[in-house]
RNA sequence: GCGGGAAUAGCUCAGCUGGUAGAGCAUAACCUUGCCAAGGUUAGGGUCGGGGGUUCGAAUCUCCUUUCCCGCUCCA
């Protein structure tokens, strides 16, 4: 008890910062809010937006093997009949009509006459089952039950202005399903050859049972997803060589190593549509959670679009002369996630020697939010002068914040709960020198810096 | 949906057994200040989540309700 209340307390004080500091805010909070929802700052999006910056080089400019996509969020129903996400993947869910507690039919029957029982029954058959083996309530062990319900996971809406009257359409659970339905236009009109990769960031829907842990889960949430396509055959080595990109690139990004693991699915536990997935981990104040999933998801999706759409998506090597459907690895990160990651690994409060806190992000300075803070030493004239100039020129490049009111130490404490990695001080020598003082947040050493020579040496601290 | 906790200023909270709201921090202005949350003066900001009841009188007692947080079931 004491240790879940310390671990409520830890992602607590980040969600206070959050709130304090403009990085995010409870969402439809003046009208007494709305559960699990969340809007970001301006801290916060900034902080986003180099989140996605960043993957966005990473996977796809600076790859010459891979190219960005942004599908619509609205698809053709079709689509989500031909993925599985409708229909055969909607969970029945049964009430305990005793003690109210709610379970899934198949998890229950399974649990009692072991995996697979319940492939391919509907409804009613599972009601039948669930009597004749008389299933009892785990909680209670009432066997009264309410029929199973179908609970999908989907948002469902209508296009059509009328109420009824329009077609249902879904907001996409995954982004994945927009790119595999592009396939074909983007390896025939971008002239890609395989192995290739198609990346795309944006908002992904699910109607979670049970969202929480601040931004760890919502319901409406952003991802980075992207499917390489490769050769059947092929998907072990490249499934192998994207496990070991992402890691890497999560350290690049400085998230510390000893949080991060890697786990692998058990074969029971693989979805349908994969021979291999591994999540990588983060160990956050409420314990090992689930980062970024790397699937291999063999040929199943591109399959089933195939029978479904009767279009022909299969790779013609003109080399080889061979047709086939592409196997596909896919890693798929959640932004949100991502962010929560770089907050709770960033987040410290020091106890200083005089019996103060001192509380700092130590984000990456790729990802700071604020690259760095321009203050006048005191409020002279001449250096709120000298100092607004440096603030204006360096703008023009970098996120950067001026302030001058109250001490110097006020303002630095300041930044370090914004995790700017540099602060800016112009003093009583700078008119002579030409000089600035560069204080960094994690040493706290400070630099000499020519006023001319200020953005290469940014540039150096930020890009490396 | 179930269980637990909570709701008073932007934040953290105080408000004893009922007498129509306070502190610290934060914010803004001015003064002061010369490198790690210094000090002073002043200002803005709350119909105490909402509604009913008891009462001369409710932030406080009571009932209802809403919302949030934590945990559980689930998670393609």
């Amino acid at each position: 008890m004491a240790a879940n209340k310390k671990v409520a307390d830890a992602l607590k004080e980040i969600v206070n910062l959050c709130k304090r500091r403009g990085f995010i805010f409870p969402g439809s909070e003046i009208y007494d809010g709305l559960a699990n929802t969340w809007d970001y700052g301006p801290y916060g999006v900034q902080l986003k937006m180099n989140i996605k910056n960043l993957w966005w080089k990473k996977f796809v400019t600076t790859r010459s093997d891979i190219v960005g996509l942004d599908s619509s969020i609205l698809l053709n129903p079709k689509v989500w009949v031909a993925s599985g996400h409708v229909g055969n993947f909607s969970d029945p869910l049964v009430d305990c009509k005793v003690c109210r507690e709610r379970n899934r039919a198949d998890h229950l029957l399974e649990a009692k006459l072991g995996n697979g029982c319940t492939a391919g029954k509907n409804f009613t058959e599972i009601a039948q089952m669930m009597k004749d083996n008389g299933i009892q309530c785990p909680k209670c062990g009432s066997k009264d039950f309410t029929e199973p319900r179908a609970f999908n996971l989907m948002f469902k809406t209508q296009i059509g202005v009328l109420e009824g009257t329009g077609n249902e359409v879904y907001l996409r659970p995954e982004t994945a399903q927009g790119i595999f339905i592009n396939f074909r236009n983007v390896y025939e009109n971008c002239r890609q050859k395989i192995p290739f990769g198609v990346g795309q960031i944006g908002k992904s829907f699910r109607n979670e049972i049970t969202p929480g842990n601040f931004i760890f889960r919502t319901r409406e949430f952003e991802q980075m997803e992207m499917e390489f396509f490769c050769k059947p055959g092929t998907e072990v080595d490249w499934y192998t060589y994207w496990k070991k990109f992402c890691m890497d690139w999560l350290q690049e990004i400085g998230i510390k190593p000893d949080k991060l693991r890697i786990r692998e699915h058990a074969k029971e536990e693989l979805s349908h549509y994969s021979n291999g997935t591994s999540d990588i981990e983060y160990e956050f104040p409420f314990g090992w959670g689930e980062l970024w999933g790397i699937a291999s998801r063999t040929d199943f999706d591109l399959n089933r679009h195939m029978e479904n759409s009767k279009v022909d998506l299969r790779y013609h090597d003109k080399v080889a002369n061979e047709k086939y459907i592409p196997y596909v690895v896919e890693p798929a990160l959640g932004v949100d996630r991502l962010l929560l990651v770089t907050l709770v690994d960033a987040y410290e409060v020091q106890k200083l020697e005089n019996g103060e806190d001192r509380t700092v992000l130590h984000f990456h300075p790729s990802l700071a939010p604020v690259k760095a803070a321009v203050l006048p030493l005191s409020k002279d004239d001449k250096l709120m002068e000298t100092a607004d100039g440096i603030y204006r020129s360096l703008l023009k490049r970098w996120t950067v914040e001026y302030d001058e009111t109250q001490s110097i130490g006020k303002r630095y404490r300041r930044q370090d709960e914004l995790g700017t990695p540099f602060c800016i001080t112009v003093d009583f020598d700078t008119a002579n020198d030409q000089s600035v003082t560069v204080r960094d947040r994690d040493s706290m050493q400070q630099d000499r810096v020519k006023i001319a020579e200020l953005d290469a040496y940014l540039t150096k601290k930020i890009e490396g």
